[in-house]
DNA sequence: TACTCGCACTAGAGCGCGCTAGTAGAGCGC
DNA sequence: GCGCTCTACTAGCGCGCTCTAGTGCGAGTA
């Protein structure tokens, strides 16, 4: 009695059974007006009785409208699960299904995104997306997209993210405040939000007077380029160069990378150095001593980004819109007054 | 010129303005015998002038087989990940599509799974399902179904997972044999293979003679769980209880918390104490001295999952399979001799 | 010439639903 | 009796595609 080779039961089969007609229990099913009490009843036990469910693609096809969010994420990325997290209640409330599709080694992030196309997607939810430019506005004429988190200049698409540069100057203000003075950035490559950290952190440098000092070293949002970094920065001590005293990572994965080698490496985190990361991921409560970290808050980013998603759809003359979320400073154990200080 | 609003073209558009039949332009499309070159070439072009592409929902309904493959996975576990990093590609070569759901905090395994038959994918896999029993036997009535990493004993579905016992036994032998005696197993609750993996331990320490020895703490597949454990241990050694000299944890995750946790609290590893994982999931690589810990080679796994899936789909008389991958001990930088020996 | 065969192509039914337009019957006022 | 409204229900088209059973035609065969 296995699933394969047969076949699931359809309307049809519900209301043969239940002595009705195929509208009527298309009726009782979208819980609309016009059948009596009763009748619902009966409808819906007859249904259960013979396992009955909805085929959503046929479902679709007539609707026209699918309700169906799209949401492409990256594997591995730990902030994308916090958000998809958020995502489902968001839509489940507002009346939406979801579909997730994950771009990984392998298989790109167009790939992932058509597969959501093809699946009549009616709004697409790019979660930190790499985009090349140009590629939202294309994607903006096959289906309403939000982006989360990569903000993109021109775009005229709905963008969720957090105010980067805040979140910046609040850790860089933390660090100097300190006594922090040789502070290094790693900077996320084209990650989402990368450059506005970037440009955010070199303003703070010099906004107090640390020009000399600034230091952006290349890198991406993983754990492995926080340990080359962590790597680059052990092989420059031995070679006799000073350490930095704080290093402000792209992303928290990043910072637990830098961490982790440092770390190796003999040297103690904050005592010789501060490690700050950025997203607050569920990672950072769980280092040993807390990753000191700036919060972007996944839930509200969630919410906003399904609302934006379901809202153009009710009403696609909207304007481009933008939720810039306040990002907080979250201090733990990763930082502390530089090494000689008072 | 917004998407919303707009309809996307359908195979008639194409049709007319190719000047042939909707049939033709269907063939084309499936890349069926029946079409001249010339003439696929031709519907090609007008396709890609007018944006067409083929909708999924109607192409199901009308083919009557979706051949969409449905993958529940659980968010934050980082293994799941890799897993659906080896899911893709082998589902792309047997011309399957693969749609993800994702079970969370508020969003339950079965409405994961729920959602995904909804979408008639025609087959479930499911990633560490955390089974009642009985629900994998009412699943398999309405589709094909696979379970990843979780043997459920009667349940006459495919498996796919590891030989637990042999992984555990590689790990006890190679810490027996580094002079250990107290070891202690942090258990995954009903975590896929957290049962073979307890028993094990436990047949483990019998045959080694060390019996008196065997301690199971009862935890969870997480971080959190590993750290509370920590705790517990370093609470233990305030009391004056000696520590175990060794922890084999539920998996890398749990093992990761164990670490970070005694780190935290001053004890050395692996000078004063070995910890060792279960998965090789990415993040052992990642830690600052690497984890020693039993492979799972996700690809593999993934590639079977995809392939008892498929071929019970194109022939339903198949009697139940299951894979059992050999796992292999990695040893890297959390594991040592205890402390005292040689 | 009459026929078969293979190729390129088409007509049209049907997949499982949603939805519009309709009907049948009960209840009401006049 | 009549027309009216309201509720409970039904008939049947159409969503965009696949697929079976064709049609028309030129080339090959007897």
């Amino acid at each position: 009695m296995d699933a394969a080779g047969r076949q699931r039961p359809t309307m049809a089969d519900v209301a043969d059974r239940a002595g009705v007609s195929r509208a009527l229990v298309s009726i009782v099913f979208r819980n609309q007006p016009g059948a009596s009490q009763e009748t619902r009843e009966r409808v819906l036990r007859v249904a259960d009785e013979i396992g009955y469910r909805p085929d959503s693609a046929a479902r679709l096809l007539a609707r026209g409208r699918s309700r169906t969010l799209g949401v492409m994420f990256t594997v591995h990325q730990t902030f994308h699960s916090d958000l998809i997290e958020g995502i489902y209640p968001e839509a489940e409330r507002l009346g939406y299904d979801v579909l997730l599709s994950a771009a990984a080694e392998g298989r790109s992030e167009a790939k992932a995104v058509e597969a959501l196309l093809g699946h009549r997607c009616e709004a697409l939810i790019l979660l930190g997306p790499d985009v090349v430019p140009g590629y939202l506005d294309e994607l903006r004429q096959r289906a309403v997209t939000v982006s989360v988190g990569h903000r993109v200049p021109r775009a005229r698409v709905d963008f969720v993210h957090s105010a980067e540069a805040k979140g910046v100057r609040q850790a860089m203000d933390y660090l100097v405040e300190l006594g922090h003075r040789a502070i290094v950035h790693i900077d996320g490559g084209r990650g989402p939000g990368s450059a506005e950290r970037r440009r955010s952190y070199r303003a703070a440098m010099r906004r107090h007077g640390l020009e000399p000092e600034i230091r952006v070293i290349p890198g991406e949002h993983t754990e492995q380029s926080g340990i080359e970094t962590g790597q680059l920065l052990l092989a420059e001590r031995d070679r006799g160069l000073p350490l930095p005293t704080a290093v402000l990572a792209g992303n928290d994965r990043c910072a637990m990378g830098v961490w982790m080698a440092l770390a190796r490496g003999g040297v103690d985190v904050p005592r010789d150095i501060s490690v700050v990361g950025y997203d607050d991921s569920h990672l950072s409560h769980l280092m040993p001593i807390g990753l000191t970290t700036v919060r972007q808050d996944a839930v509200l980013m969630a919410e906003y980004a399904v609302r934006f998603a379901v809202e153009r759809l009710e009403n696609p003359e909207l304007e481009p819109r933008e939720a810039v979320l306040d990002p907080k400073l979250v201090v733990r154990g990763t930082s502390g007054p530089p090494p000689g200080a008072a």
